[in-house]
Formats: C-alpha cells, sequence, structure tokens
RNA sequence: GGCGGCGUAGCUCAGCUGGUUAGAGCACGGCACUCAUAAUGCCGGGGUCAGCGGUUCAAGUCCGCUCGCCGCUACCA
C-alpha cells in the first residue's frame, strides 16, 4: 500500500519560520517511518502562490508576481535542507501542470452541476483591496472603516459559487464514517458541530485580482485561492491523468495542517473531491502553534524563530528532536530555549548519547574493538532485551496516531532502563571477575542500543545513522525488519565519539 | 450568548469503562558507582487531585452549581 503524506502548501506572503518547519518535520518523520518499515511513500510539500496579497507583495516589491514568487518560494524549498526532509516533490501553484490541474477540476465540478454563476457581497475596502466581515468593521459618523483604517463600501461581485450547502449530510455522513478522518478528536468535534450548524454555498471565484488561475471560460475570474490551493494534493500526482505513475498514490493518507486551515481541509476538500466523484483523504491533522517564551510568534513582536538560526545554534537533530518530544502534537506549546536546552542536554546527551559512548569504549577498549558475541539471555538480561521485542510494533501505533511525543517517550523509557542495566551488571567490574560474562553483556546492550538507534532514526537521521556506523551497522542493515536478523560476530567497531554536544544552558 | 474542553506535586503533564498507601520527567535533598560527554544508578522530601454540594459500600475518575482559563462560532492565507 502506497503512503501519501503532504504538508500545506506555504503561502509565500510569509517567511518560513518554526511553525513551517514543525509542520514539515512532523510529516518527515512518518514519512521516514513508513520508508524505514518498507513502504512506499510519496512526501509532498510545496507553496501557495496565488490571491491578492502576492500579487500586491509583488508590486509592492516592484516585480512582476512570478519574478517575486519565483524569489520567495526558493526559501521555502530550502527549508528542506534546513530541516532535513525527504520530500518526494514540491509543487508550485504558478506552475503550468497545476493551472492544468485546477481548471480539469473545476470543468468536472460544473458538468456535474457543482458550480453556478452568482454574486458574492461585502464590505470592500477599495484601499486595501480586501474584502471585510461585518464583525471586524468599526463605524464612525455613519461610515464603517475596516480594521486597517480604511473606508468600506458594500459591493457586489459576480462569482461562481460551489454548491457547498448540499454536502453537509454527506459530510457528516462521511465523518461518521470515517471517525480518523479528523485529529486530534477536539477538533474534530468543532468541525462536526460547524457543518451541523449548516452550510453556506463557496464564492470560489473572484473578479478584483488577476493573479491566480483563469476560470476555464470565463477569463473575467480568477479561481478563489482555496479550490487553487487545495487541488495542489491532486496536481502533484497528475491529475487529471489518472493513468498517470504517481496516480495509485491517491487518496492521501494524511494531510498534516495547522489548526487555521483545518476547515479548508476537513470541509471544503472532501466536498469539492466528493462532488468531482473523486476519493476524499483518509485523515486530516490538525496541530497546534508555538509561543516563543511564552509569547504569541507575531509579526509585530518580531519574534518569529528563524529555523536556520535555530539549526546552526542547536544542530538539526536536537531542534528535531525537541520539536516532536516537547509538545503533544495537536496541542500548542512554548518554545523556550531554556527547555531546548534541558532536553539536548539532559536526554540526548545525557541518557542516549552517554550509554552509547560508555558501552562502545568498554568494547573498544576490552573486546578489541571487535563485536562480542552474540550470547543467550539469562534472566536478568530478559529486563533490558525483552522490552525491546515490542519497540518496533509499539513506535509503529503511536506513530500512526501521530503521538510523537510518546513515541519518544517510549524509546527514551527503555533507554534510561538500558542505563539501570550497565549501572546493575558493571561490566568494567566483570572484567576483573568474569570477563566470559562482561562480553555477554556488553553485546546485549549493543544489541539495545541498535535497536534505539533503527527506531530513532526517522527523528534524528544523521546522528542516529552515526551511531549506527559506530555499532558496526551497515547501510543495508538499517531497515525495521533487519532488526530480526543479529549482526554477525567480531566485527570491528571504529572507536566511538560522542554524538551530542551539550549547550551552555545561559544564551 | 451558543457548543466543546481544561483546572492533579515547584514546573510540564499521565491517570481507560469509579475500587488497595494518586504516578512520570524535570527541579530539589541524600547515598552508591567510576566504564562514560563531571555522565549513570538507587532512595527520598513534596499534592485540600480549583471550590462547594450530591450519587455510591467506594470518586481525581459519575452528576449539579460556583470560580478561573482555553477552543470553535465560515469565505483572511
Amino acid at each position: 500500500m502506497p503512503i501519501y503524506l503532504t504538508t500545506p502548501i506555504y503561502y509565500v506572503n510569509d517567511k518560513p519560520h518554526i511553525g513551517h518547519a514543525y509542520t514539515s518535520l512532523a510529516t518527515d518523520v512518518l514519512a521516514r517511518w513508513h520508508r524505514l518499515a518498507g513502504r512506499e511513500v510519496y512526501f509532498l510539500t510545496g507553496t501557495d502562490e496565488h490571491g491578492q496579497k502576492v500579487e500586491k507583495a509583488a508590486m509592492d516589491a516592484g516585480e512582476e508576481p512570478q519574478a517575486f514568487t519565483d524569489r520567495v518560494s526558493q526559501a521555502f524549498r530550502d527549508l528542506t535542507g534546513t530541516m532535513g526532509l525527504s520530500n518526494d516533490g514540491f509543487i508550485r501553484t504558478t506552475e503550468p501542470r497545476h493551472r492544468a490541474a485546477c481548471q480539469a477540476l473545476w470543468l468536472r465540478l460544473q458538468e456535474r452541476g457543482h458550480i453556478y454563476l452568482g454574486a458574492y457581497e461585502g464590505w470592500y475596502a477599495v484601499r486595501d483591496e480586501a474584502f471585510y466581515g461585518p464583525d471586524e468593521l468599526t463605524e464612525k459618523d455613519g461610515v464603517k472603516y475596516a480594521p486597517s483604517g480604511a473606508p468600506v463600501e458594500w459591493v457586489r461581485e459576480p462569482s461562481y459559487f460551489f454548491k457547498l450547502s448540499e454536502w453537509g449530510d454527506k459530510l457528516l455522513e462521511f465523518y461518521e464514517t470515517h471517525p480518523d478522518f479528523i485529529a486530534p478528536a477536539s477538533r474534530r468535534n468543532e468541525v462536526i458541530s460547524f457543518v451541523k450548524s449548516g452550510l453556506s454555498d463557496l464564492s470560489i471565484s473572484r473578479t478584483s485580482f488577476k493573479w491566480g488561475v483563469p476560470v476555464p471560460g470565463d477569463d473575467a475570474h480568477v479561481m478563489y485561492v482555496w479550490l487553487d490551493a487545495l487541488t495542489n494534493y491532486i496536481t502533484a500526482l497528475g491529475y487529471p491523468d489518472e493513468k498517470a505513475d504517481l496516480w495509485r498514490f491517491w487518496p492521501a493518507d494524511l494531510h498534516f495542517v495547522g489548526k487555521d486551515i483545518l476547515r479548508f481541509h476537513a470541509i471544503y476538500w472532501p466536498a469539492f473531491l466528493m462532488a468531482a466523484e473523486l476519493p476524499p483523504p483518509e485523515r486530516v491533522f490538525a496541530h497546534g502553534w508555538w509561543t516563543i517564551e511564552g509569547q504569541k510568534m507575531s509579526k509585530s513582536l518580531g519574534n518569529a524563530i528563524d529555523p536556520v538560526k535555530l539549526v546552526e545554534e542547536f544542530g538539526l537533530d536536537p531542534v528535531r528532536y525537541f520539536l516532536l518530544r516537547e509538545v503533544p502534537f495537536g496541542q500548542d506549546g512554548d518554545f523556550a530555549r531554556a527547555a531546548l536546552v534541558n532536553r539536548l542536554n539532559g536526554e540526548l546527551a545525557d541518557v542516549l548519547g552517554n550509554l552509547a559512548n560508555r558501552t562502545l569504549s568498554l568494547i573498544q577498549r576490552n573486546c578489541e574493538g571487535l563485536l562480542p558475541a552474540l550470547a543467550p539471555a539469562a534472566d536478568i538480561d530478559t529486563t533490558l532485551l525483552q522490552p525491546l521485542d515490542t519497540l518496533v510494533a509499539s513506535v509503529g501505533k503511536l506513530l500512526e496516531a501521530q503521538e510523537y511525543h510518546l513515541a519518544l517517550e517510549e524509546v527514551f523509557r527503555q533507554v534510561r532502563g538500558a542505563n539501570g542495566y550497565i549501572t546493575v551488571q558493571a561490566p568494567w567490574a566483570l572484567k576483573k571477575t568474569d570477563p566470559a560474562r562482561m562480553t555477554e553483556v556488553l553485546r546485549h546492550l549493543h544489541t539495545a542500543l541498535r535497536t534505539y538507534a533503527t527506531v530513532l532514526q526517522p527523528f534524528m537521521p544523521t546522528t542516529m545513522g552515526q551511531l549506527l556506523d559506530q555499532l558496526g551497522v551497515p547501510e543495508d542493515a538499517r531497515s525495521l525488519d533487519s532488526l530480526a536478523t543479529p549482526l554477525p560476530d567480531g566485527r570491528a567497531l571504529p572507536p566511538p565519539s560522542p554524538l551530542f554536544r551539550k549547550v551552555e544552558s545561559a544564551a
């Protein structure tokens, strides 16, 4: 079964910050896990480049929209290198293939009678070139003003509509028969109550700006951003060519989204697809926001965290670990430097890194650097070895529920246990009293470390790769399945070196 | 206003369908160890489970009320 995972396409009106990195990272870890389990994966990310805001930002920058988006989109493409993402594709909504896919989907919806021409009405600020909701407005001397201070007027603009109002019951039935479609559960409940309150038809075109996909057969209109943006998920797989090689990945297994865009993915998107007689995605997960040292991330505070600087200071893998370990996926969390340092020093370096280092040093010094022979487990060894048998299954189950923090907690509980085991077994003392037993203990610890490193690869690909190097595990023996096959005895292990460098707790 | 959720050790949180002395990590104190990145292990102190009132043989765990906090309540990505 092929696995298709997506991030949202990021709006190029913003620079990449920790929030973008977070979404992509969560997607990446799951993609890597599935590959490690031997499954075929397509991992897509990209940029959303249409809309009035982009058009305006380009004009302000004195550039053509295409040149502007070419430039800004690159910053998001660079996130792949910065965060160590393993995405298979990168899509831009300004690509010709995407225009073609949007127009094909539009025609398909139109042919089936789901689109009609009407008029969009609302409070419009000419100065901002934007519509505002009635609750956003303030009134003074009989004139209504937008939050920006610009006066607004009631305008009517011709617009095509999607008959979303006809899909309420079908969506509710879909949620009912697909209880895992929306996660976490609290969000699912919100979506359901929203749909139950009744859906209106959705305006899906605009005549007030040009920077978008033209509506087929009516050049006065461009598609409203969400129909355009959501379609990216099928464009990337070759739509409308359902014979395309990648089309077998549809429907998506999981769309990762921020909680702000859940509605579009959990309501509009399945409605569009069902109306087009295409299968809706399997699951949408809405994750939370990061605050920065207890404060909301905001443009005015200028406190957004630049992933590049973060990785420069702490290293990529500690950052990856921290973001998924610190906060339950789906909840809001706080990004505090002290918390990151604590995780890095106290868990990665002290608990895991040090266990690897002490074990490998003992092998290096007392076993001539050769992998000790596999030995049967004594009763006392089962405390170390038995939990390993179920680690892959339990981590897999947690990851498939996007419970990253619990998956990491499970692994680290075992790593702590291994530190207890080595302390009690004291191979440094066995060296003098029972050298044969010492080698058995070291081999058991090696087995445990190999398991931890293998399972942790999706979270910390670089560092766990180094650990597997130090453990003498060849490249072709790093999959989850390969754990069933012990390494041959006597293999030469390279001299160990520390995996994680600690940082000072003060900035 | 309506709907939904939360309030448990100094901090961040677990506690499923109610049942022995309420748990984890971090922080703090003591002891042990010395292989290791001054790392690790063990033990310990610390909680009116927001408050009040109910149901029950038994409630952090169910019900009601009060106080405090948060989310959703459509076309803005």
